[in-house]
DNA sequence: AAAGTATTCAATAAGATACTTGATTACTTT
DNA sequence: AAAGTAATCAAGTATCTTATTGAATACTTT
């Protein structure tokens, strides 16, 4: 009878161990970052994450043995998404988690954005209030199709590569604030630097779709 | 350039997977699971997922190194417990992933209880209202020391070991409701047998104190 | 101080994983 | 049909991981 329970208790956290060992690389945890945002060819993937073709779909079918991605065929291309939502809310409690915990994670971030002008993110309280007056306007520095999947309420897209040539669409006289995947992404900080140089007051919001969701979750507005 | 930032984001990204990989054993998570419900020796935490001591003391030194449990000497024996709740967050939304994701858990779980009788657990709503009418009494059989630690309001500790003998001490025309450490947790299973044996009406609340938290959150009474 | 107990350490063997390279497959375009 | 391209497969090596064993450490009790 023992026995029998131990092996119920195997079985289970087996279970448990597979899906947490597909998220337990740092490549399959960008992977799934860039998933997070929409879904993406294997080439377009192994491109962001600079891994070899073969790399990349390995790592892939890994995460998809543990059901955590889903593939479909285009033509050429195999498309990977997400298998499910849940995966991004296991995904985002991991960083929160990571914050607590590790110093560290704050040292690497600080360590990285320490020479750049204020880079001081702004609060999504204080940007919803901005947006309502008209003082402020919220863009979404992610490529396009990030940004067709789901963006933030009230945001423009202009994507990282096209900002500057688009520069004049901006509004005067109002202050930008510039988002992308998210707090440890590096387009929104790239943004600022292109809009500082031109002279253009900016900030950057820290969160992505995602963490302001999060955040934002059962408030109305 | 490019070089800065893909240092960045990998460095971001190892620390994710360190504590990923924390988590990604069998093993592992049935030690968390056992530490989200009280803190334990090494001793007790090999016991009870029948690993050698040296091999649980290694597993949770991993941990440790992750900063994902933390340990402190008490005489002759060393405790260890979860570093920050938020650990108890990615570990139920990993439950939740598991439960979307994989139907395997589902038939392991199916299979185990098969052949038992009516197994169905309650909803926390229902038992809510139960309560309050006062025509149910819900009992929690996990260890005292776990009971200690934290419980469902308004429930009741008997352990599952002295449940035979203090049976006579649950009131009469009452309806028992069992609970123990979580969906996956085989106790109060064993209590239900134990009652059942003994002609008392009973079923089970396969939420455990975390998830019943998680479950009620926001919510008042 | 000596004996006893909980835990950790160190060394090792077996197994799983990650990345590379060079085919091979599946589909599209010409 | 032939050429081209995206993705996968297969095989090999280097690297981690896991569990085991026996010895060492750190306390407590006698």
């Amino acid at each position: 009878m023992a026995t029998v329970h131990r092996r119920y208790k195997d079985a289970t956290f087996e279970i448990f161990a597979r899906i947490a060992k597909a998220l337990a690389s740092p490549k399959r945890l960008e992977l799934l970052d860039l998933l997070a945002q929409a879904p993406k060819t294997v080439e377009n993937l192994a491109e962001a994450t600079g891994l070899t073709l073969a790399n990349a779909s390995q790592h892939l079918q890994a995460m998809k043995a543990a059901h955590v991605v889903a593939s479909s065929k285009e033509g050429l291309y195999v498309r990977y998404r997400l298998a499910d939502p849940k995966v991004i809310e296991v995904y985002l409690s991991l960083h929160s988690l990571a914050e607590t915990l590790d110093a560290e994670i704050k040292e690497v971030t600080d360590k990285y954005l320490k020479g750049r002008e204020e880079m001081e993110p702004i609060a999504s309280g204080e940007l919803r209030k901005r947006l309502k007056a008209g003082s402020a306007i919220l863009i979404d520095v992610r490529p396009e199709d990030e940004y067709q999947a789901d963006h933030v309420p009230g945001s423009i897209n202009f994507p990282l590569h096209e900002l500057e040539s688009r520069i004049a669409e901006l509004p005067k006289g109002r202050e930008v604030i510039a988002y992308c995947r998210g707090p440890y992404c590096v387009q929104s900080v790239k943004a600022l630097e292109i809009l500082k140089a031109k002279g253009i007051k900016a900030r950057r919001l820290s969160a992505g779709v995602h963490q302001w969701k999060r955040e934002t979750a059962g408030r109305q507005s």
